[in-house]
DNA sequence: CTGAAAGCGCTTACAG
DNA sequence: CTGAAAGCGCTTACAG
């Protein structure tokens, strides 16, 4: 423990009081003079503050707990980027939680996102129990979901449009000319998975046309891949909506792999997400673009506003994001 | 705040002295007796020690920083859940940092690091300059470098091995029949990507061939797939290797796509990570797996042995592994 | 503006 | 085994 050089230090070299280093780096009101003496004196030591001191006297250790789910949809990856980008640029940073499970293991994983005080949690994709809402709540610890709603609490998400999106989707395909549409849905579990769901059975109808099936994807690769065999083999759709675009390229594999079916002369697939490798050569899917970057800020917005005035609103903002046409499906044609 | 419940009200609670309560929760000896109360006093209060305050004496904070610089390449997300996973196991936990800068960029990102007092640094594939290695010493910080090397110094460091993984596949290639050769590097810059052009020149060699040319794909999907295409049409390349999985689905896009050309009947493509897409349909890609569990667990365990043991030697960890062989290169004749 | 002092919530010698 | 006390490195009223 040779480099620990602490405010005492500083103070000494300076020729000031501890409680004047410390007003400079907190920013507190000090003469020019005094500002000039630490500043040098510190860069001299190399002194920079502790942070979990400060964190401890103050009460904001400026750590955000991300808790994320699905690392290996590049949704989240490329998410969590940018959130630690942007909340950087706000002084904060990101103890990163994974876990796929729910119920146990979410909840130890909450304990331990209170026992490093973070000044803010955000949870990707998981499910939070009432109980763990009213934790979070009673210990004043600001929560906002990421892409995944909750019915009926009043807390704080930001998500994309899924009724409307899985609708614009449903209005798309339709006027591609399918006949037989099918869905494979996210997990059903998920409000996320629910109303991509229902968008797309309204917006089915409201196009003069019904959902022929739909099965739980259950937002993983091999359920996906299965039941979009169920839905050609045994149902005979011609367009798929995929709950969102990591299944979709699952589906996709199966279907030109194992089965021999060409997209979208066969069949029409459509994504949900628009992550990047949705446009790559090999895909081209057309999907619903979620504006991750729209959807960070607005996050990042909600839970600093949060967490600077505890009597901030729990927002519920939901992102419009656009259709992009690519090639995994039939277009509509121009008249 | 109403919900800050401190080691003071349990022992009030409880009926013994607040040093009692700490020892229950740090493992010190306390009689069962006062386990007992401490610890049905500490549920009654939902009590559970602030580690930023326990962090501050201990001199250990139990965060390790993480600072990664690609994450959109799979290999990365998924050692990311990984590390998280194995270290939260030893009580530690991640804070991130990603940045895709070097220089000025990797120097603030390590600075913040310190601030937040971090009891390690796990940097993976991101360049430290000596000058940062040195802070990092000076701080009593380990260090360890993860699927990227650095010559001379005695950094802390686990990679594969590069040099016979890129051997492997350099023999792979010219037994399947291939007749002219090309690399398309990682960033040359790293060693990583040094030692795999090296290791596959040198294989060549040994297997009687020899590189007909070498671009520098900079871990860059387009620069890669510029680089795929002069490769083909100014070298008449029958074989690629590429210095990573990333740019090989770039690459075989690009082929494919734009230029028609049919992998592997064409050209055969070879990559180098074994990320999970490279098992997907729509690449099966042929490529050198890294153990990424191996590597995780070596990292983990080399950085919490310099973590408790400021002496314990910085090791420098090789990890060999597989060629997993698909379909997007020609496979040798058995005989 | 500035310094002395209290205190954030813990751990850990030190006596008993 | 247990309690009183000092101290980790800071911030922040409180006097001056």
């Amino acid at each position: 423990m040779k480099g620990k050089v602490t405010s005492f230090d500083v103070a000494q070299r300076a020729g000031v009081s501890q409680s004047a280093v410390s007003r400079v780096f907190s920013g507190a009101s000090a003469s020019k003079a005094t500002q000039d003496k630490v500043r040098s004196a510190a860069d001299a030591l190399g002194y920079r503050p502790n942070r979990l001191a400060r964190g401890l006297i103050t009460g904001r250790s400026k750590i955000i707990g991300l808790v994320v789910a699905y690392l290996d949809n590049q949704f989240y990856p490329d998410a969590l980027e940018r959130l630690s980008n942007v909340l950087k640029e706000q002084g904060y940073h990101i103890l990163i939680f994974t876990t796929k499970g729910r119920g146990e293991e979410v909840k130890q994983t909450f304990d331990q996102l209170m026992d490093y005080q973070v000044d803010g949690i955000i949870a990707a994709s998981v499910g939070i129990s009432d109980e763990l809402t009213n934790r979070c709540a009673a210990a004043g610890i600001p929560l906002v979901l990421f892409n995944r709603g909750q019915r009926g609490g009043a807390l704080a998400q930001v998500t994309s449009d899924n009724l409307q999106g899985a609708a614009k989707i449903a209005s798309f395909l339709v006027k591609g000319g399918h006949r037989r549409i099918g869905h494979i849905s996210g997990w059903m579990g998920s409000i996320t998975g629910q109303d991509r769901a229902q968008g797309f059975a309204s917006g089915l109808q409201a196009a003069g046309s019904e959902l022929v099936h739909q099965i739980d994807g259950m937002y993983r690769r091999d359920t996906a891949a299965e039941a979009a065999e169920t839905l050609v083999s045994e149902h005979g759709c011609d367009a798929i909506f995929v709950g969102n675009d990591h299944m979709a390229f699952a589906v996709m594999d199966h279907l030109r792999g194992a089965m021999k079916i060409s997209v979208p002369n066969d069949v029409s697939i459509v994504g949900y997400d628009d992550v990047s490798m949705a446009a790559w050569g090999a895909y081209e899917l057309t999907t619903l673009r979620q504006p991750v970057n729209r959807m960070v800020h607005a996050t990042v917005d909600t839970l600093l506003a949060m967490i600077e005035d505890a009597d901030a609103s729990a927002d519920q903002i939901t992102i419009d994001g656009p259709l992009v046409v690519r090639t995994s499906a039939k277009v509509p044609k121009e008249n």
